[in-house]
RNA sequence: GCCCGAGUGGCGCAAUGGUAGCGCAACCGACUUGUAAUCGGUAGGUUAGAGGUUCGAAUCCCCUCUCGGGCUCCA
């Protein structure tokens, strides 16, 4: 019953220290929402926080906003800005501020929830202009674009904010910002109420780390692997299939073969057994799990064979778990260790699906622990050194640990759940890993370490997870025989070490950028001959390659080898083999590599045993 | 699921109510080439699907599907 792996598309970046600019993201926030209080009268404002690398604020507006308006809104800032206007903090009490903020219905809101009997108020005031307090009334016409906004001195108004603080001294001080998009948004997150516009915004202290960002966005788009996947031609999803279904082209399936092939061989070595289960199942089985009860909304609905109810599985546990129980099982045999690229369908709500990471049908790198509960640390030290060691072969250096503690609805007892945690934490400490708590985010059946990876870009993407299961053994009295002769109940461990194939691949393609390293390249040399009288020798060349389980391709089409290296660039493939006159006389390649680099001649020894040694060192 | 936006040959794009075009790819032919695109030709689209408005719809309206940006969700 492995969690979902959680998706993060542009997670933490190193979390911004410095609260100057903090402040200042939030006087942004504020800007923005004076400025959008005078394009668009009778504006209802919600929050307007700082976030990671700029701030949003919410609004009610008579029209949806589209991203014309954005200039046009940014340039008001701008004149906000030039004008520099003082932030003025005042202290009111509650019915002063239910005057103030009369017209405002999320802000009285916001007044009604805060527990003091006064709250603070943020104005910024501007010139000779008569204020327009939030209270205002206003209409707010169609249009297809609001006109321009030129700048002049001293024409804003009074814009009065409900507000913490703090904020900057004047609004001369926010410096870099940029809107970046328009986007729907809850009102307090609740799906059940109002949506809201919100707009997007980045801000820095300088304009050179707002480049910096832009421009790390702008890569981050070029890594996008829904754009690589069709560029490099390794997956696809089709309307006539059905959305977050994917099917794996030649390359993609090479791809996810290999990592498939070494994830098989590693656990081998680590005491786990391969096994295989169906795919669809009885509806009971899923009622005596409980996973009918609970999550009936991500499953497909059932379907009916000779009058019996069958279900898609969405897990691979249950089929573990038989197999555990087709023996008595002493504790001698313990820990058994099932594991399995189990494939799974769940239903994901439509607006959520994103690429290869967040999809209705994924493989799963499952594994489920049978053992003792005495065995719990044990085990768990070896998944996490296990997920290290996929973590490092597959060039990933960054990445965090979550440990998350029982939740408010749980299964089981609060001793066995208060001992498992400490396990965890036992063992995250013994193996000096460093982690942070999640409070009450555990799954219901048992506490849970979750691993967030971190790609070259700083994007967060859920990982590993490793899961103590507290409930399924019950459920379905998984039992072994121990030392006493007497019938206890196995502890389960669910865990992942790479999450899913379709996620794990989502995340190497856009860590990588699509070059991938050697030993992962679906094509690992192209020969490029020069002209056809080269050909047969390129051919050799390849067979002798290939006769090394080098995945090599000759380009023997009686094209210009300079198309022929530009198409092998785009491919991105690691080593070209350039052959000519000079070569074939040789006996030898001439080496372009993908960066460009020109390694010259070599000869067809060293030339397998450079890229030999590439692919071993996995790089 | 919700808000907003978008859907035009395999891919990237153009055409704002009046004959659906361009580039790349594909196919055919010529060129035989030294480190990121040789030249010429041919073929390919009932404009996501269904309905409506109009003399006339890629274009305007309605519904459905899919995608994108977010929100919510993610055992």
């Amino acid at each position: 019953m492995i969690n979902r792996p959680l998706h993060t598309k542009f997670g933490m970046m190193a979390r911004g220290k410095d609260e100057h600019v903090e402040v200042m993201r939030h006087s942004a926030a504020h800007v923005l929402a004076q400025a959008v209080q005078s394009l668009f009268p009778g504006a209802k404002f919600g929050i307007g926080p700082p976030i990671e690398n700029g701030f949003y604020y919410d609004f009610d507006l008579l029209r949806p906003l589209i991203p014309e308006d954005l200039p046009v809104i940014e340039n008001k800032m701008r004149e906000i800005i030039n004008d520099n206007l003082p932030f003025i903090k005042e202290e009111v009490d509650k019915d002063t501020a239910h005057r103030i903020f009369a017209a405002q219905p999320y802000k009285l809101e916001l007044i009604s929830e805060l527990p003091d009997s006064t709250v603070t108020i943020y104005r910024t005031e501007g010139g000779p202009h008569p204020p327009h307090p939030l209270s205002g009334e206003g209409q707010l016409e169609r249009r297809p674009s609001p006109p321009p906004t030129l700048s002049g001195e001293g024409r804003q108004g009074t814009f009065t904010d409900l507000c913490r603080g703090p904020h900057v001294a004047s609004t001369g001080e926010i410096k870099a910002f940029k809107l970046t998009h328009i986007a729907g948004a809850y009102w307090r997150g609740d799906e059940n109420r109002p949506m809201l516009q919100r707009i997007y915004g980045v801000a820095f202290a300088t304009q050179a780390e707002l480049e910096d960002y832009l421009s790390l966005q702008a890569e981050a788009t070029k890594r996008d692997h829904r754009k690589l996947g069709k560029e490099l031609d390794l997956f696809s999803i089709h309307e006539e299939i059905g959305p977050g279904l994917i099917c794996w082209h030649p390359k993609g399936a090479l791809i996810r073969q290999i990592i498939e092939d070494f994830w098989k061989a590693e656990h081998a070595k680590r005491g786990y057994d391969i096994v295989y289960t169906p795919h669809i199942a009885k509806l009971d089985l899923w009622k005596t799990s409980g996973h009918w009860d609970f999550y009936r909304d991500y499953l497909y609905p059932p379907m009916e064979i000779e009058g019996q109810q069958y279900m898609l599985k969405p897990m691979n546990c249950l089929g573990h778990i038989l197999i555990f129980k087709s023996q008595t099982r002493s504790y001698r045999q313990l820990p058994l260790r099932y594991a399995e690229l189990g494939t799974v369908y769940r239903y994901e709500r439509s607006g959520v699906l994103y690429g290869l990471a967040r999809v209705r049908g994924f493989t799963q790198d499952d594994a489920h622990i049978f053992c003792r509960f005495d065995q719990i640390e044990e085990e768990v030290a070896g998944i996490l050194k296990l997920a290290q060691f996929m973590m490092n072969n597959f060039g990933f250096k960054n990445y965090d640990l979550l440990l998350s503690t029982r939740p408010e609805k749980y299964a089981g007892t609060l001793e066995i759940w208060e001992q498992a945690t400490q396990s965890l934490q036992h063992v995250l400490e013994k193996l000096d890993l460093p982690y942070e708590i999640d409070p009450g985010e555990g799954v219901f059946y048992g506490p849970k370490i979750d691993i967030k990876i971190k790609d070259a870009l700083g994007h967060a993407w859920q990982g590993p997870t490793i899961q103590v299961d507290f409930n399924l053994p019950l459920r379905f009295n998984v039992c072994y025989i121990g030392e006493d002769g007497k019938e206890r109940n196995v502890t389960m461990i669910h865990r992942t070490v790479l999450g899913s194939m379709e996620r794990f691949l989502a995340c190497l393609i856009e860590h990588y950028g699509g070059a991938f390293p050697v030993w992962l390249s679906p094509v690992q040399a192209a020969i490029i001959p020069i002209a056809d009288r080269h050909v047969s020798y390129a051919h050799h060349v390849g067979n002798e390659l290939a006769r090394e389980n080098i995945r090599v391709r000759v380009d023997d089409r009686s094209e210009r080898m300079t198309l022929k290296i530009r198409e092998a660039q785009l491919e991105k493939i690691p080593f070209m083999l350039i052959i000519g006159d000079k070569e074939m006389a040789s006996d030898g390649v001439s080496i372009r590599l993908r960066n460009g680099e020109d390694i010259g001649w070599e000869n067809i020894g060293q030339i397998k045993e450079r890229i030999k040694a590439a692919i071993e060192a996995k790089s």
